[in-house]
DNA sequence: TGTGAAATTGAAAGGCGTTTTCAACTAGAC
DNA sequence: GTCTAGTTGAAAACGCCTTTCAATTTCACA
């Protein structure tokens, strides 16, 4: 989805709430939006920061928080002890994450086989499964063999 | 591994390092030995003060920093953010968890179709899988059905 | 059984990511 | 334009965890 339909459709989110919208708010989103997904906060500070320098981080944190509730954005706590934000595609099929420990590359995945044996483990212990959390960790190919990370060349999730 | 067996690891493990053995030590180390696993640094720094009243939290955190080290416990961070405990047991194999949202219950279970999944997908997206980590959430059954959680009746992991 | 150096301890301070407080500042309905 | 409720940045507070530091304890050696 383009980062102009998300900024309407956060508009009109802030309008069915009776939110107010501002310079902040409209800044943080765009960046947010525009950028490759699971920035932190920090990551997000600095970028909105060129933009508008006048932000201050409690507003990324507030608006963040904002954009998740009304579901615009997911957070993820992958092992580096801070919060990691991604922007929600439309009708986001559940995905998740392999990360390389050398070079920190994030890329996203979903399987299907992974989905059904989820809900076969859950079911056999007697559990109604809502919701999974599942991280890969280890070295990407690029690292391994030495090569450079090529710019989001790992973009968007991969169907395995 | 009974609980005696264990702390005589803990005690080896001390002397191979020069570190010294002491009372608070070895409370913290055997109230953990003893309990059901999946504490958290609260949980058991209240359980050790009823045998021990004169250890401090900041001896709870270096006790078990120190178990990790010598590989007699492991941490694990679900999604309440603090971290919980679990004896390792002696060539323990890799397990997961699958949480009870409602009553908290944490049961572990070990899949080698799982296991098999992940590395799959790992080699596909380039990737060599060192560790990983998958947590499903859920309502467990007892809860679904008003029942009281029986004691200790999910103790242990199961392989599914 | 002492003795003393080195390790250990509890309390309190510090760190770090995140949230809240609060007075000043808008947005936007009228 | 006015007014009021929502929003903001800075700083304080927060929760979990780690470190500091002076006092205490262990234990190798006498």
């Amino acid at each position: 989805m383009p980062v102009r339909a998300r900024m309407r459709r956060f508009e009109q989110a802030l309008r069915e709430r009776g939110l107010k919208s501002t310079s902040q708010r409209d800044d943080i989103a765009r960046v947010f939006f525009g950028a490759a997904g699971h920035l932190s906060i920090e990551e997000l500070y600095t970028a909105v920061k060129k933009v508008n320098p006048r932000v201050g981080y409690a507003t990324v944190y507030r608006t963040l928080k904002l954009l998740k509730e009304v579901g615009l954005a997911a957070e993820r706590h992958f092992d580096d002890g801070q919060a990691r934000f991604e922007p929600v595609e439309g009708e986001s099929q559940h995905h998740d994450h392999i990360i390389c420990e050398r070079c920190g590359k994030i890329v996203e995945f979903a399987s299907q086989e992974l989905e059904r044996l989820q809900d076969r483990i859950g079911r056999f212990l007697g559990f109604v499964v809502g919701r999974h959390r599942m991280e890969l960790y280890g070295i990407c190919a690029e690292c391994r063999e030495g090569r450079r990370r090529s710019a989001r060349a790992e973009h968007g999730v991969h169907r395995v």
